[in-house]
DNA sequence: GTTCTCACA
DNA sequence: TGTGAGAA
């Protein structure tokens, strides 16, 4: 973990973590988080999925993913969810924010 | 495999 | 706040 981050390795990392979408259940294999406890957030509104068509089965992107890491990191630094929410809601401003520049460095109108 | 609701601690 | 179980 250099101090710097390389934007190219970034650039990677965005093009893969921009594909990935699963099921709650990868998502509670990969965070770690019960399913229902994913479930349990989502209807306290601190996170959100989305159904992909006409899916009924929530479809979980890197950043609700990154939520949830994030959540579960809060909650164990002995925030409550209602803080941990506020947090999270600041965390993915910056992520978005970034995810926005590297979207648009990701895709060159022109050589 | 997923979803929901009811109930409990 | 988080989990259990049953049912679809």
């Amino acid at each position: 973990m250099n101090p710097n981050e390389p934007l190219d390795n970034a650039l990677l990392d965005f093009d893969l973590l921009s594909k990935l979408v699963v099921g709650i259940g990868e998502v509670s294999d990969i965070t770690g988080v019960p399913q229902r406890q994913i479930r349990y957030w989502e209807e306290k509104g601190i996170i959100q999925s989305f159904k992909e068509g006409e899916g009924t089965t929530r479809k979980y992107d890197y950043l609700s993913i990154k939520k949830i890491l994030l959540v579960k990191e809060l909650l164990d630094d002995g925030f409550t969810l209602d803080a941990a929410a506020k947090k999270v809601e600041e965390r993915m401003r910056i992520i978005n924010e970034v995810f926005k520049k590297l979207a648009d460095r990701s895709e060159p109108a022109n050589e």
